[in-house]
DNA sequence: CGCATAGTTTGATGGTTGTCAAACCATGCG
DNA sequence: CGCATGGTTTGACAACCATCAAACTATGCG
């Protein structure tokens, strides 16, 4: 069970953490995260139908802009939302996004 | 007193405003036109010590990501922020990041 | 009409990004 | 140790982006 590196919150910039989440990819993941907690890196590429690379370097992202946390248990990684300290570098911004993400997916994709 | 088309705002999409966002010149731009009200581009572009035609773009991206609104007055174009569009639209996104920006910005730029 | 002013558009350039594939690395199981 | 599995890294490619400069457009003033 051993933690990887990630950066301290407030090193955390606000436009980083925008910019991992205007990517539709990574702004579903986080979505995800926040209703279902915890997954690992292969179950998302599966459900979001993209290479495990791919889903690796979202991962990444969101992992260095510092929207989430990986904690590595035997071969899988866990990937989890840095809720309660986002909440606390940026009071409300999280929940606000995911009401926002959420409303927009359930009024449908405006493509 | 002409007006420019813009996005209806129900055509305006989470991950285009964040993405808009992501960029530290946006935000900034986006800041200052909550607390000082509407200005016009020419100003913007020496305020913040940067090219007009980048200024223009920057601009172009947040009228069409949906966050500003532009008012041709003769020579003139006054740029606003859309906030009871985007109030309605996505409830409570704007005021978070909002305050979320100008919290970073007081506590300094995090090189 | 002619000119100055405010913005936009069009290159051009250097840098970043998202994607997949293939090679690679690390971990645990037998 | 050898192998399968879960992720990462690298390479390649096409798309995109921020920036400046220069040419262009549009507007109002005289």
């Amino acid at each position: 069970m051993r933690l990887l590196p990630h950066p301290a919150m407030e090193d955390v910039e606000l436009t980083e953490v925008l910019r991992a989440l205007s990517d539709p990819i990574r702004l579903e993941v986080v979505v995800r995260l926040a209703t279902d907690g915890e997954t690992t890196c292969g179950k998302l590429g599966e459900d979001l139908g993209i290479h495990k690379s791919t889903a690796s370097h979202h991962l990444r992202t969101l992992r260095e802009s510092g929207l989430v946390f990986t904690k590595q248990d035997g071969r899988l990684k866990y990937m989890s939302l840095r809720r309660d300290e986002l909440d606390d570098r940026f009071p409300g911004l999280l929940d606000a996004i995911l009401s926002a993400a959420r409303q927009d997916t359930r009024a449908g994709a405006h493509a």
